[in-house]
DNA sequence: GCTTGACCTCAAGTGAACTTGAGCATTTAC
DNA sequence: GTAAATGCTCAAGTTCACTTGAGGTCAAGC
């Protein structure tokens, strides 16, 4: 039952037991380049510890809504040659606060005009501010949905 | 040039352009058995005015997150023999409302916890308790992820 | 030195929600 | 009565973010 000896490099399974993130999404990840990894002589990969929190970013960016393209996009203004520090991490996640203080808004939104809506008979969608789509599509097409809206200007 | 005459019974264009929902999408809603129609002798769909509300629920529906099976059970729910009221749609809606509570709250926490989890080093998914799975699953496995966001508008 | 669990690659599959395309029929305004 | 817009079916394709499977290799504890 091999298990990972070195604290410094980690194996797939290592990173995949620390992150919770299935060993095959983390190797997806790595086709992608969103992590990296260097090989054994074998041909297995070892991690640099710094891909734990890499993991973390891409799963919590995610939560935010990011697609991975956009994530690879934000990983790409890291700095190149030396290991990112916190400040590094504080500043680019920061980037995430506008975008979530828009979905909060939108949807706290939705939620205090959902009865109004229903109840007045307005909810047909060309119709209802709510949903009007001049404030943008509400559901972007094919693919993974973005489903939350931005904000309805008018009350 | 020919458009829908008849006010009681809508095209499938007619449907499609009072709702901003594509025609083609419809017809996979039909065929999901999330909205019905009678056919000409022709064979041409005729919507009852009363899938124009139907669709905009279910429009609405994926906005709050739930997937079309969820919201073919939702519908299930209505009355069978009579065209539904508001009423119905209203205690239809109500059902969304702990949904986008949670949703709110859980977006508020990621907010307020953003930076300090991050600054404090503990952005690994194991141990902050942010992204405990006790949390609720922020991120659904594979398929449309349940993810919030904006509309990317630049300016 | 061998066994066994962890790891490897590469291709293909999954699932949600649609869209696209080919080939053909219907409707309606003129 | 006809042009052309609109509609039809059915199969296959798309996107995203992965997972699964087949067939084989590596590494570490005994």
């Amino acid at each position: 039952m091999p298990v990972p000896a070195t604290t410094l490099e980690l194996t797939i399974g290592a990173l995949s037991d620390r992150t919770g993130v299935a060993v095959s999404a983390l190797r997806f990840y790595e086709a992608q380049r969103l992590i990296a990894s260097t090989r054994t002589t074998g041909g297995q990969r070892r991690f640099h510890r710094e891909m734990l929190r890499r993991v973390s970013f891409i799963r919590v960016a995610q939560t935010v809504g990011l697609t991975l393209d956009e994530i690879r996009t934000a990983l790409a203004s890291l700095p190149e040659g030396r290991t990112p520090d916190e400040k590094d991490w504080a500043s680019l996640s920061a980037s995430w606060r506008p975008r979530l203080d828009q979905q909060i808004a939108m949807m706290q939104r939705l939620r205090d005009r959902l009865e109004r809506c229903i109840g007045c008979g307005c909810l047909s969608l060309k119709v209802c501010a709510m949903f009007n789509p001049e404030d943008g599509a509400a559901v972007r097409g094919p693919g993974p949905r973005f489903v939350i809206d931005e904000p309805v200007k008018r009350s």
